[in-house]
DNA sequence: CATGAATGAGGTTTCATTCAT
DNA sequence: TATGAATGAAACCTCATTCAT
């Protein structure tokens, strides 16, 4: 899973707790100034750690921006697949209503490091990006699995089930890259109520039209 | 509409021509590498000038990047107003499809500054990044007009057009985000019919069912 | 007098009026940033010229500079010459004392230009400030002319005048360079009548005891 | 005491320590060229360092003048304070005399970062001037000290004494910043002996009135 | 295993001066 | 005579990485 990274210590238990530990810390860091304006000097200070011993367990600032995103990836990738695969018991309309909701809100949960990852991933080379892009591509076949399950059941009428997949992935996160405006409008459980409507739609599942939406919250434009 | 950015120079017409044609030669440059990997050196040479020429037009690095991302949003403000306002003669339904294909292919020739555009916007000082915002919300409201007017004539069946004008957004600009996975899978113009079936139907507008797609581009795993 | 500066110009009557607005605009922006922080666009602006017509009239920067400086001294060095002669007709005692009192309000008048003749005519090559050093020759010469009238009427006691003039010319200066710490204890006046009060008592001339200072005016610490 | 300056180490003896040497050889290099026309490149080589290593123990090159300028007068006042301090034992005039040598002497062997002080002290920020000009005046209340003590005991005729106590400071400082012309006249031992003779009468101690001079010494018009 | 002082290349920006118009 | 656009060297400062302790 984790690409070879270099490392002067062989204790192989211990790198892994610490760059789990670098993971965590470092996106604090990055999240608040970007990948390039963050400086090894203050993501030392973040994880606690002398330069020297963060050098221990990585071999590059490059390296920790994979770390990053790696972690934050596989966490939303394990996120979904369980959201995915705890659905089975129930419809699955129900099951798509309710997988959306979840993922709805653990992007809403995860709003900057979800947005750090759109803007920043350009920066791994290029098998650190490959890994990550297979993760996400795992997400979307997470989500291909409910909506191939509900056209199987004959529930929904969808036979391309890719761009749709990718659409519910993109709905999703546009809560957090789009936050300058989407929040000015819905709250998080109104975007939700709004967002399934039309994707119940989309694949023709009969819905009672969810409500209009007056409230508007203004957060101002902040991005 | 252009916010202030300090020059040396007192001609308004010169300044202007000169900071369009910066605007283009460094887009090509700041694609390339990223804002912060761009060096100032390159991008002067990109434009044909000194350095010190360069920054007789401009007061930093940063107004270079607000030049880009302006100009960028600007001329897609435009295709998508003209797109809006050129399709009144035909019908709600035709109109919204003929507007999504001209706005796909749109982002399609220009890729890489939409890629850009959502990596680098961060970069920005509030108050240049807040004029691209307001572009970025003139570009929604311009497909909210197409959709609110195919809702009057009772064509659409959708009442909040807020959301669904972003998802078309989004779903356009996804075909240059995601392309690492979807160029894999559609061509452009299957990828325009599937979304276009997928959003008629969201809007309660009945479709002959879009054809499945099979076959496979390998793209590789670029971004 | 004034040392050959380069000119484009044949008009030497021209090349004069001009040079002379240039020394006093250009006084008041090195006044103001200091000679090295000051830009010749600045000087350009304050003397209501472009930067071609300004280098048509001097050839560097530094040239400006020594514009400023040997105008500024000419007029102090006029100044105090006018004010020793034009004393003549009185006391040797009551001379000293209306020349010490007219230089101390001339200095007082021009105290930017003094503090800024101490900091910068180290940037001027030797010949021009070896030019101005005469110039500030002259002006101890002039207070020597009072204290050798003084001494030949048998009203000072004092042999070695030159160490005496030095310390009335650099007395008045210091009500300028030291005016951080003065004037928060003495007004003009006040500072006048003490030093006159001192000068006469060095040179043994009798006076009845200046009174004592109370009245501080605070004037923070500006330089 | 020390104003705080940016620095990257948390070893605050070793920072003492290394911004000790900074501040005595950037001195050396300050005094040569002025503070505005140095480079920190050559600071930097001058206190054997890399630039990175100076950037560790300063913020900007401003921090270093200040360094400097504190250094110097931190070293100037307690000078004055020790003259002033070991002259209880002997008679007011006595003190007066020899502090005054003593100062002179000090000065003399300082003249280069005495006359610095004079030119570049403009440069610092408002708190760092501040800080200098409170040690300038305790080096005044220093004299104004020994100057009290002639006057309480009768032995001195005067009643202001911050006037005298600048005046004498001042003369002191004359012979470095005058010295263009005053070496060319007086020897220090001369210098001294004139202006004590001076300085006296004007406080009312009789004295067997000072030689006159006659030795030119050539020393061009160096500033 | 842990530390953090040292490095120096490379970044952005300024500005005195020239010269074609 | 007057203009001001163009130049590019050189300035200050940052920061990822190493290595002796």
């Amino acid at each position: 899973m984790t690409v070879s990274i270099r490392t002067y210590s062989e204790n192989l238990e211990l790198v892994a707790r610490r760059r789990q530990h670098i993971a965590l810390c470092a996106a604090r860091v990055f999240v608040k100034n970007g990948y390039e304006r963050a400086n090894v000097h203050e993501i030392a200070a973040a994880c606690s750690m002398s330069i020297g011993t963060l050098y221990h367990y990585i071999g590059s600032k490059a390296d920790i921006l994979h770390l990053v995103i790696e972690h934050a990836l596989a966490r939303k990738l394990e996120a979904i697949e369980a959201i995915s695969a705890n659905s089975t018991a129930i419809s699955p309309t129900e099951a798509l209503k309710q997988a959306f909701e979840l993922i709805c809100r653990r992007i809403d949960e995860n709003q900057d490091i979800t947005i750090f990852i759109y803007q920043e991933t350009k920066n791994l080379e290029a098998s650190a990006r490959q890994g990550c892009l297979d993760m996400e591509m795992r997400c979307v076949a997470a989500i291909e699995a409910l909506l191939t399950r509900g056209y199987a059941a004959g529930d929904f009428s969808i036979r391309d089930v890719t761009a749709m997949a990718h659409n519910i992935m993109v709905t999703a996160e546009m809560w957090a890259f789009r936050r300058w405006s989407l929040r000015k409008r819905y709250t998080l459980e109104e975007y939700i109520t709004e967002q399934i409507g039309l994707i119940l739609r989309a694949i023709g599942v009969e819905t009672d039209t969810a409500g209009s939406i007056q409230r508007t919250v203004d957060t101002a434009g902040q991005l």
